[in-house]
DNA sequence: AAAACCTCCAACCGCCAAGCG
DNA sequence: TCGCTTGGCGGTTGGAGGTTT
């Protein structure tokens, strides 16, 4: 591996001590955060930077939220679930104070036995109950400091399901909603005055969670996805489509 | 009391994409 | 264009602590 944590027998592994966090908290405080590579020379730790960027990440910020996950937070890490998957760094950043690993914790801890449960069912002849539904994922896991995002509109197409598409692809501006970007092509006056409804309740949720995400400059993707049976709302498959528009 | 089992979560692993020379 | 380094991600594991038998 090139990431040089496996390359030393002599790093540490395992629990961080107490000194080892004052070291690793005090070297970030002075010189802030990034270029991880130095941190461990900085810090005079004996770790490896994935180590010390996930222990500054998950455990020594100083904005993390402890505990129990009120309730809340359940739902809105199950609403940003149903529609990002298991984009777990994602859905944290939509959920103040807690990390990825909190979430993916979470997730794993409360809600995946239940599709493990099924996935027995089924093996043991009982009927599938297991439902697909398009996911929206961004693709990029980085972004891009020099990827243009903006082509982006969401409308809805003539039979009324929403769906996404590039300026280019647009040529009747009417029935074009600025839901997922923040792009100056796209104006207020473009929102439907069709989505009505449940469509309505759709567009906003999609709004809610993607404006930020489509800002941050990243493209969208569609994967089927199994759906958990505690999702709080549910949409079908027809309901929200998108493709890519980056090519 | 203690062995077995379960739960939770911190930490590790392997991979990917961006950036850079 | 290519190969290397780095940052970042999701999946998985290991072990501490709690619960059950």
């Amino acid at each position: 591996m090139s990431d040089g944590c496996n390359t030393s027998l002599v790093l540490r592994k395992g629990a961080w001590t107490a000194q080892e966090d004052t070291r690793l908290k005090n070297c970030i405080e002075k010189f802030g955060e990034g270029k991880w590579h130095l941190v461990p020379f900085k810090a005079g730790l004996n770790r490896c930077r994935k180590s010390c960027r996930l222990r500054w990440l998950n455990y020594l910020r100083s904005n993390i939220k402890r505990g129990e996950f009120e309730e809340d937070e359940v739902n809105l890490m199950l609403r940003l679930h149903k529609l990002l998957g298991n984009r777990w760094s994602l859905i944290a950043g939509r959920i103040p104070g807690r990390t990825a690993n909190d979430v993916k914790n979470y997730w794993n801890t409360h809600f995946k036995p239940r599709a493990k449960h099924r996935k027995e069912q089924v093996k043991e002849g009982e009927p599938s109950k297991e439902v697909f539904v398009k996911t929206i994922k961004p693709q990029a896991r980085t972004v891009s400091k020099t990827l243009n995002l903006y082509p982006h509109y969401i409308m809805t197409n003539d039979i009324g399901n929403l769906i996404t598409s590039s300026k280019d692809d647009i040529h009747d501006t009417s029935d074009i909603s600025p839901m997922l970007v923040s792009s100056p092509l796209v104006r207020s006056d473009m929102i439907s005055e069709n989505l009505e409804g449940r469509r309505k309740q759709i567009v906003d949720e999609v709004e809610w969670s993607f404006g930020a995400l489509l800002e941050e400059g990243e493209g969208l993707d569609v994967v089927e996805q199994e759906v958990d049976y505690n999702s709080l709302f549910d949409f079908s498959v027809d309901d929200v489509a998108t493709w890519d528009l980056l090519n």
